[in-house]
DNA sequence: TCAATTGCGTTATGCTATAACGTGTGGCAT
DNA sequence: ATGCCACACGTTATAGCATAACGCAATTGA
């Protein structure tokens, strides 16, 4: 199973997100790509939709907003976990983390409820590391 | 420190979330309060702030809407820890859940990172125990 | 009394996301 | 080749979510 061949749209907007410094709102991304012909925010939406099939962004819930995945192994786009971000709020930075245990914990949380779980969402607001340093 | 006295918008915007079977979005609850005299977003907005602010709702950030805190405990508006919501696709029924283990773990992660936690979004979707019955 | 704070109402605006329509292209079975 | 199908694309319009900015009224406290 081979790296997915992406359509030009859909690498125009993956590579805005992987030269990015931190996440970015479909709008920004159409700002962006204007030079390149996009004019419409149904451009940016789908081709952001297949690459989050693909497994090769993210979206951000709680800022609406997506990022490019961390993940240099981009050869299956199958699941690689639950993935938590941490979000600094003072300089946008995103770091995406993984942890056995913590799926752990979620899958046992769930199946105490009976509850079929088919997406989480893990998003830890505040301040990276180099922003605390005062 | 006893609990908040309420403004007469925020008893009616609380009292349509406390009612409602699932999570509201703000323009849903504003249609539900027209009778009420309200006939602006602006009107539920600064409502659930303060709501928020207060702890007596969340805020599901995976779906633009708002619930009522499932804890009858409404008496500190501190913190009572990280909350996890299982939100079914199927009947939209929301599960408030908390558990120790699973803040210990987010802990964990965020010191590996040398980042401050302000606020923690877990968020579940999937469908609950009776929406799974075939 | 006067100033400061807080909630409120209104209008306008901005940001986020999708519906609905039609076009063009490439694969592929007949 | 012809016809069909799936898919990406472009465009216009609209729906849904959230806040800026203004001014008024009530409350509090020095």
């Amino acid at each position: 199973m081979a790296t997915q061949q992406l359509t030009k749209n859909q690498s125009l907007v993956l590579d805005a997100l992987t030269h990015a410094e931190g996440p970015l709102s479909a709008y920004t991304i159409l700002d962006k790509l204007r030079d390149h012909g996009f004019r419409a925010p149904l451009q940016v939406y789908r081709a952001l939709d297949k690459l989050l099939e693909f497994g090769l962004i993210h979206r951000l819930e709680s800022m609406n907003s997506f990022v490019a995945c961390a993940h240099p192994d981009h050869h299956h786009h199958h699941d690689h976990g639950v993935t938590a971000f941490a979000i600094c709020e003072d300089c946008g930075q995103v770091t995406e983390m993984h942890d056995e245990g913590m799926e752990e914990r979620l899958s046992v949380l769930a199946s105490k409820q009976h509850f079929k779980t088919e997406k989480t969402t893990i998003e830890i607001r505040g301040h990276c590391q180099n922003c605390t340093a005062e």
